[in-house]
DNA sequence: CAGTTTTGATGACATAGATCATCTGATTTG
DNA sequence: CAAATCAGATGATCTATGTCATCAAAACTG
């Protein structure tokens, strides 16, 4: 059996909550100029500085979203998870993007041309309010990073990371995931060392249980605790 | 002479690029309802946390808006010239203000209730398109905020403040600021008294004049460069 | 399957930058 | 006008966190 989210627009948009706005005749257009991509673990999907020509839904897999900085430092700012559209706010300004997309598993994503959304956007005005709504939202989760990273030191900032991937990316308490240590260093702006020796801290305390890449969090209170405080 | 830029929000237009799209009609009523207010110097113009009701428009002054962290600390996003709209994220998701803009100096703005921007988007198309470059554009902002606050240290991090201020806020380069050293900390991400040694470096490096709260850029190529290793 | 590369883990060390305390001059206030 | 408050300035610590080096285990790769 094929993949029945990539298969069609109308059948996906029962996932995704910005297309609900669209009509069959919309989705249609939609449903007609896009691409599915299947990306291998580790593939760009777009890099920063490129030209945006395609908005980018994540059909199924899981995607990172990171500014790159000078050297080879990276800030993850979110993921994509199915279904979830990729926003660009270069489409907006300067036709560029402004963050890196890559895979972190097995992923497919459907390409739908700039344009057509654009011109969705301007004929259609609940679409065009849902969409304002996910950037603002955007902007929101921005701001709570820019606070957490600013100032909060490593153990809060790691609380915040691991509270995120439990209730908000995997939603499953053992989670079992595909990020590295540095990866997670990344989401927490800190280097791979520092959070290897948090996670080890948090592990001695009992506040979590690490087996390779599966992660429990055994005393959600404290993390909390731990979070707030900074 | 009363001030012109109050006086009607067709004249104040010619300055605003947002409202550029409305016509006449849709301008009068926003006009017709708009609430012209005249703020002191560290008076708060909404808060963090509190609902939005209105949208703001800055007619003269300038106004800092930041995000409040725990404690006191502060971090300051950005600012508010004539003729700036302040957009508020929370008017899309939540209406909440997710930060805080209070005057830096003596200040006028409009206040414009949520409800008819909001219809002014739905019915015009280009209105909402300008909308969603100006969030686009705000959130391009944010990526380099945080990622100067994340990978620069405490010199690159003023330097792009500084820089900041005489390209983009003040448009002059000897220029005279409200803001005081504990501004320029909040907005490079350090304590006050970083903030004055790094710019006592700065001057005794003939990289900068400061002479109270003006401040001169003597060496712009040299600052660029700072602001570039970081 | 031996060899190479990557990832995780840890220790030793260096330092950027926060914190705290003090002092001055300016500005506000009773 | 004295007193009090506040912003700027500066030095003395202290510490959180980055850097560097090493090592083991796992994961590729020819």
């Amino acid at each position: 059996m094929a993949n029945l989210l990539e298969a069609n627009c109308l059948l996906c948009r029962q996932k995704s909550d910005v297309f609900n706005h669209l009509n069959d005749n919309e989705l249609d257009r939609v449903n007609g100029c896009r691409v599915s991509i299947k990306y291998h673990q580790g593939e760009v999907i777009f890099k920063q500085g490129s030209p945006c020509h395609e908005f980018v839904c994540v059909t199924s897999g899981l995607v990172k979203i990171y500014l790159e900085g000078e050297g080879d430092r990276k800030i993850i700012i979110g993921f994509a998870r199915p279904v979830d559209y990729i926003f660009v706010p270069g489409a907006f300004s300067d036709k560029r993007h402004h963050f890196t997309a890559v895979a972190c598993e097995e992923t497919t994503a459907c390409l739908v041309e700039v344009d057509i959304i654009q011109e969705l956007l301007r004929s259609n005005q609940q679409f065009a309010s849902g969409f304002l709504t996910k950037i603002s939202e955007q902007s929101i989760r921005l701001f709570d990073q820019l606070t957490s990273f600013t100032h909060k030191q490593m153990p809060g900032r790691m609380a915040d990371v691991l509270i995120c991937l439990a209730q908000k990316i995997y939603q499953s308490n053992p989670f079992h995931t595909s990020l590295s240590r540095q990866d997670l260093a990344d989401m927490s702006g800190m280097t791979k060392e520092s959070a290897i020796r948090i996670l080890k801290t948090f592990k001695d305390d009992q506040l979590i249980n690490t087996e390779g890449n599966t992660i429990e969090i055994l005393n959600m209170a404290m993390l909390e605790t731990i979070s707030r405080n900074g």
